[in-house]
DNA sequence: TTGGGCATGACAGGTCCATGTCAGGTTGTT
DNA sequence: AACAACCTGACATGGACCTGTCATGCCCAA
């Protein structure tokens, strides 16, 4: 899962950031509504942490924004112990939930789960692809029902590939997705990531094709 | 576990010892039948890995000779594939089990734990002292219910104290039957993980006592 | 057949974790 | 009290694993 955390106070930021890459979760930061704008814009997050008090405007008007744009990108805001009235507005604007300050992280991660099994739809977490079953919750993956062990990025890459079976995901929009905005990566790490998740996945019908010059799509050739 | 391979071929050897080592055992290795009685002798091992082809002599009379010497230890006899009137001669020589080469790693892991657990007498391997319980074979500890994550070390160290449970180990002893012949190792680091085993089983009935100048020795106090 | 897109084995850097040592403190024995 | 045995927090080391890059070679299209 890829973060946008908006939040700035630094400190905050750093702390709830490392957390969040600790739970194996990608996570690009920008303290003001200006830098949250432009990263919103490329569509690649899964959810979104908003702070409300920012120096350059107000949270409720990057929210406002966000929904007007037809940008349906997950948002929890989090909101001081005060702002009691704003709370309630907040749901109103189009957040999905809000946590008070302060808060600690198991707190954070639940509401996040919870609002991410909402927006996705369904309520269980097992997805199953032909011959391939993959836990997006506890990400784990079975082919024939034979448990296979992949590392953090290959889950990744897999969770994104199979959520949006038969989509053709390009190189750049797959670095875009897995990648924070601060680590600059080849193109070519994609292409080593597609071959050891191809190596993972043979024996199964389910395959990752490559089109030529457009990208990969997960197929199930059953 | 600490395992004594008596195998004159290096590479094979190394091949071995290595995966072994990688299920989290001791190995200690001897290339001739001369050292692998005097390794023999300390009585420290749980399995013998036995070629029968070897420089000094033959692995039969290693055989007769700990069987002689009441050294009840398990052996497991390598045997190449067409000694096959040795096979069973083995077998009456006292050998527990034997596997022809070539073989597979697994293969000879089976035919360990099939042996170790016949052995040990008890069919099942989870041990239950007081409000602990361990699980010999998962490597897997409880107390009161809760379980507990435990390194190698500790859970080797563990093992050792809970199936003899009672007995007085000294740490000279412990630092025999935990570590192999060739790494040398302060008796401080048997104090170190007594310490941390310790630590984990705060909370419980079951306690490991200091008899100062002896050793150490597991208890229930119910 | 030529060139760009793609595949892939090998590798280097980094991180995480288990492990044993050390130093200094505590306990127990004489 | 004095000494040895033992305990323990902090630390250095090393190995295992993850990860992205690089170099090289393959493959497809024109």
């Amino acid at each position: 899962m890829k973060y946008l955390l908006v939040e700035d106070n630094m400190d905050l930021a750093n702390a709830i950031s490392s957390r969040i890459r600790l739970d194996g979760h990608i996570v690009d930061h920008a303290a003001k509504i200006a830098d949250a704008t432009a990263f919103a814009s490329t569509g690649d997050y899964d959810l979104i942490l908003l702070d409300i008090m920012l120096p350059d405007g107000d949270g409720r008007s990057f929210l406002k924004q966000q929904r007007a744009a037809q940008n349906d990108t997950p948002i929890i805001v989090l909101t001081a112990r005060s702002q009691v009235s704003d709370r309630i507005s907040m749901l109103d604007l189009g957040a999905d939930d809000y946590v008070t300050k302060p808060f600690d992280h198991s707190e954070l991660q639940a509401r996040c789960r919870a609002v991410l099994r909402r927006k996705s739809g369904s309520a269980q977490s097992v997805l199953t692809v032909g011959d391939v079953e993959f836990d997006t919750l506890a990400g784990h993956l079975s082919v024939k029902g034979q448990s296979i062990n992949l590392r953090n990025r290959e889950l990744r890459l897999l969770e994104l590939l199979i959520t949006s079976q038969g989509k053709v995901f390009s190189k750049q929009k797959l670095v875009d997705r897995l990648f924070s905005y601060d680590d600059d990566v080849s193109e070519n790490a994609i292409e080593v990531y597609i071959g050891r998740l191809r190596k993972h996945l043979e024996g199964s019908r389910v395959q990752i094709k490559t089109l030529r010059g457009l990208g990969y799509r997960l197929d199930d050739d059953g």
